[in-house]
DNA sequence: GCAGTGACTAGTA
DNA sequence: ATACTAGCCACTG
C-alpha cells in the first residue's frame, strides 16, 4: 500500500461484519482522521479489485452509493450488498438497521 | 513545491 | 424536498 493511512482504513473496513454497512465519515473517525471522509473514499478508489477489503459495505452519510467517476462499480456494490441481505428503500437508501455505527 | 482532483459532509438557500 | 457552496486534505502530475 502507498501509506499507513490506507492500511488503517482498509483494516477498519475489514472489521465491518457481514450484512452491515458503515459511512465514510464514521470510518474516518475510527481511522483517526475525523472530517476527512474524502480520504476514505479516495482510499476505496485506489483499492485494487483483487483485494479482500469489503469496500461495498462503505456508503456515504445518506446511506446511498456515491461512486461518481465509474457508475459501473456502483451497480456491483448494490449487487454485492443485496447478496448479503442488505435491503434498500424506495429512494435507493440502505435501511438504518444495517448500519454498524448509527449516528442517530 | 504548486495546482488540480475527488467513492465526502455539513451548512445554507 | 433539491441545489449549490465551502471546508476538508491525501494523492497525482
Amino acid at each position: 500500500m502507498r501509506s499507513i493511512l490506507y492500511q488503517k482504513i482498509y483494516n477498519i473496513v475489514k472489521h465491518i461484519p457481514f450484512g452491515h454497512v458503515a459511512t465514510y465519515g464514521q470510518i474516518a473517525v475510527l481511522a483517526g482522521i475525523p472530517g476527512n471522509a474524502r480520504q476514505v473514499g479516495y482510499a476505496m478508489h485506489a483499492l485494487p479489485d483483487d483485494s479482500d477489503v469489503p469496500w461495498h459495505r462503505v456508503v456515504n452519510a445518506r446511506g446511498e452509493i456515491s461512486i461518481r467517476s465509474d457508475p459501473f462499480y456502483a451497480n456491483i456494490q448494490r449487487h454485492l450488498l443485496n447478496a448479503e441481505g442488505v435491503t434498500f428503500n424506495k429512494n435507493g437508501r440502505i435501511s438504518l438497521e444495517h448500519f454498524l455505527w448509527q449516528t442517530e
